[in-house]
DNA sequence: TTGCGTCCCGTGAAATCCCGTGTCATCCCT
DNA sequence: AGGGATGACACGGGATTTCACGGGACGCAA
């Protein structure tokens, strides 16, 4: 089973709100949930954060351990500490898969990051992120202006450099 | 067995977008896959990059891991990685080799480049490029373009240079 | 009531499984 | 060396299952 997401999809979001999490992303939430069994539902964590995010980002719960863990080692009281509990706990929802697949998108979700009626899904790793289509187009434009060696028909792996010798 | 594709082929693509990787890239596949075995599904990782990509590629475990490793020694955040991820994990998704040594292209990938019913495969060390027929003969042309003191005539080995004493 | 969330079911399209067939290369037995 | 048997391979088709997505019905709280 996978653990890691890879891959994007656009989806519909229906007038309930609802969103159909694509089959291959729903088999690695339910993987990657300690709990999960086949005819249960996948648990996974809404992460909205700050103001400025124009997406949601969707954890594992086993990813999300591994983030409150991580949080939990920094200094109490820490203005990092305070600023990532803010953030991953406090701007951040449980929620589950429902019977059909589907996430039900609280409206307040979904005017935050200015869905209407469809949403993309993006791979991170061992997180999703969702976003309004056209948002994350541009969001890709801005990716690739803010490396200034990508050139249109270069091979992206030069970026990676020359690797170094312990490799085989 | 053969850890590198060399070497050309043109397949169709049927009405279902189903692909015969040719046999002899399907060994390759197969062997850079550590957990493949005889009877089992060899894996691979699609990749289609950004949105000017013409081709796909299709890279074997092995390689893949290669280059999430490689991903992952770039500093978090910084732009050079968010490229990377974005194309190889965001534009990605992993796949398998059917029981009869085909491989099905979602719609949405085909039409991206413009595949009908025929395929070009071509190799390009641990990794293969599948493109339209077509668009792969304008590809080749360019390609010797980018390199702008290989003359026709010209011996491509001289592109090598000396090798330094050092170097086996 | 009105709006909102949940449960359950229907449907068309796409993906997957499982089968057959023609062709070509390889092997083996004269 | 010739010729037939064998098996691998590229390719097609039908049947079945999965999937995304829409809608109706019910409960609940403002």
């Amino acid at each position: 089973m996978a653990r890691q997401f890879r891959g994007s999809e656009e989806v519909k979001v229906d007038a309930k709100g609802r969103v159909s999490i694509p089959a291959k992303f729903r088999r690695v939430f339910e993987g990657s949930d300690p709990d999960w069994e086949a005819g249960r539902r996948a648990r996974l964590i809404i992460v909205y954060g700050t103001l400025d995010w124009q997406h949601l980002q969707l954890f594992t719960v086993d990813a999300m351990e591994d983030i409150d863990q991580g949080i939990a080692r920094l200094p109490r009281g820490s203005a990092e500490r305070n600023l990532l509990e803010s953030i991953y706990q406090g701007h951040a929802e449980d929620a589950e898969i429902d019977a059909d697949g589907r996430l039900v998108l609280p409206q307040k979700l979904r005017e935050k990051i200015g869905l209407s009626d469809a949403a993309f899904f993006i791979s991170a790793g061992d997180s999703l992120k969702l976003w309004e289509p056209a948002a994350f187009a541009g969001e890709a434009r801005r990716i690739e202006a803010l490396v200034p060696e990508f050139k249109p028909g270069a091979d992206p792996l030069s970026l990676l450099g020359t690797p170094t010798p312990d490799e085989g």
